[in-house]
DNA sequence: ATATGTTATGCAATCGTTTGCATAGCTTTT
DNA sequence: AAAAGCTATGCAAACGATTGCATAACATAT
């Protein structure tokens, strides 16, 4: 029961010495101004005694916390595993600790949250929850704390992110498609508030237009969020409608699963009868029936370089906003095939 | 750039009383101490000048910092998410944040993992990367910082931990083979020095005697990781053998996954010539090919009811451990059949 | 009118660090 | 040997909140 922690002045106490010698030695840049003898013996002291810092009492004299705060909508989807890992990896070999918090894409959470995050004074925030439009980043830049979006960003230019290359993805789709036959491919297109959704229409759409085909505009629909049960919703809707395709191409790869479930209903074989691509590449998509063709995106790497670039951030606020996108990958699986 | 935080002080002066009444205002226990009509005008003024309490020097006065650790092994795990889930949700309701840890099953970052959340006091702990027998446990009981354990447990009886009954599932799992005629039963087990791999195994074996049916020694694999890989050596092991089996049942739903490739690489269907069954029900194991029948584990509530505990043994750091079992279900999918 | 009790507020110490400044104890210069 | 210059350490004031104690102000009892 050793409740009692021990503190500066104890090692102080034990040496013999202030307690702010005993600070100066154990911080590495001014650890040199005072007798290596001495500092050698509060070392050994310390250790010893197994002091730890208070960090409370740190940051409240440095105004650092060495925190950051972490937005995501809801790590329950599977993608968002391997970014936070890239976040965690770079900040924790920075000796940064991170708090995430599920903002399940409700505007007062995210509002509540941003708040717990400036009491707890992190040193910067990674907010992947960003809408298209959000007063939410107009807010931050107000406040001042660095940050960086990652994953979505909103339209906003004078703020730092880190994405995957949509259009990139959605011309390496349709030209993939294209190759295989297809011309008349459906979009289930995912929100359009978020940039993820928007950006991947317009990389379908271009696509489209690069390989020489006409997207039909009764072949788009639209979703209200990224989940199966939109995915299915609009593949029945489709199915429904009267004209003929051969490909679905969905916003994200939980709708395609969407779109797998209501085709298999209607009798119609995915990847033989009717093609399915998704996007992100998302944890085991390689396992689902029949294997998804996707749109590989480098999760971890959003993460780490999104954690890079808030690390910059804080070290140097004056830094000007960066926004990176990283390039995609399209990653064929046994959802594709030549069109029948 | 208000870079200047607003302090009680600078509420008190504006509102001309001392900072302390306005602490006491603040803080709904010492309210009713200050006259109503003062108080009135301290609130409005707080909430007018935006005031928002400075966590660190609340913590550094009041030993309580609100936050607690989580330790993973490898949040990449989908069967994570879930888990977390749980707990940031609870925790929340109770205006605690989470500092999130991967430790990767190495014990070396177990540790300073803990020494970093000891830095930064908090309040409690969840840890989630117990092995049976764990010197951190130890470690951690010896500190005094209340803790549970989630998932794994080790054999400690006198620690609190939030687990899924894994014998009950061992039962279920083999008694619902057993009744499709299987009796060859293979078993491909994980990792013994967690209590998961352990007690799953000694569920199967307890399942497998009030079925009736004897063990084949030859027909057990040992694993050394909760992963594919391992699953897919196991089961290239079994498959090498000379002993005949009817089903394969697996430690986890990932290992699961590499019976599913090596079955199939032989040319074999899953759930149709041999049932493979798995445990945990991560995401997504609906979509496998075939959907996995599993014993699905209340993740979400493992979660939640680990926090709680957390919370009890916060408030009141002398009850005493409680250690709760969930029961799990078993859920039939396509990979289990009648045996052939 | 004085003594007593009650209550609302202010004072000041404290939590454990960090850090500018003062100073004691040297060394070096002249 | 006195003056000047370094350098290593200590002193003490922050940081922003909380809280036991003192006290001013008023109400009540005698």
């Amino acid at each position: 029961m050793r409740k009692t922690r021990v503190t500066l002045k104890d090692v102080a106490n034990k040496v013999g010495v202030h307690s702010s010698t005993v600070s100066r030695v154990l911080n590495p840049e001014t650890r040199k101004m005072v007798t290596e003898e001495i500092a050698a013996k509060i070392l050994s002291a310390a250790t010893e005694m197994g002091y730890r810092p208070n960090a409370f009492a740190q940051s409240l004299k440095t105004n650092r916390s060495f925190t950051v705060g972490l937005m995501v909508p809801d790590l329950t989807n599977p993608a968002f595993a391997p970014i936070i890992k890239g976040i965690d990896n770079m900040l924790e070999a920075h000796g940064y600790s991170v708090i995430v918090a599920n903002t399940y894409n409700l505007p007062e959470k995210q509002q509540s949250t941003v708040e717990k995050f400036r009491e707890r004074h992190v040193d910067g925030l990674i907010i992947a929850t960003a809408k298209r439009k959000d007063k939410l980043i107009d807010d931050c830049r107000r406040e001042g704390t660095p940050f960086v979006q990652a994953v979505r960003a909103s339209n906003d230019t004078d703020v730092s992110s880190v994405l995957s290359d949509e259009h990139i993805g959605g011309n390496m789709v349709i030209s993939h498609l294209a190759q295989l036959g297809h011309k008349r491919i459906a979009y289930v297109a995912g929100p359009q508030l978020f940039s993820t959704g928007y950006e991947r229409y317009q990389g379908f759409l271009q696509g489209m237009k690069n390989a020489g085909l006409k997207p039909d505009r009764d072949l788009v629909v639209f979703c209200d969020e990224f989940s199966e049960e939109e995915g299915r919703n609009a593949t029945s809707k489709l199915l429904a409608g009267r004209k003929k395709f051969t490909a679905v191409y969905a916003g994200n790869d939980i709708m395609a699963l969407g779109v797998y479930d209501e085709l298999e209903a209607d009798g119609i074989k995915c990847g033989k009868d009717i093609s399915v691509v998704g996007f992100d590449d998302m944890p085991f998509a390689d396992k689902f029936n029949p294997p998804l063709t996707t749109v590989h995106t480098p999760l971890v790497n959003v993460g780490a370089e999104a954690a890079r670039i808030l690390l910059e951030n804080i070290s140097d606020p004056d830094i000007l906003a960066r926004s990176i996108k990283l390039k995609p990958d399209l990653i064929v699986r046994a959802s594709t095939g030549r069109v029948k």
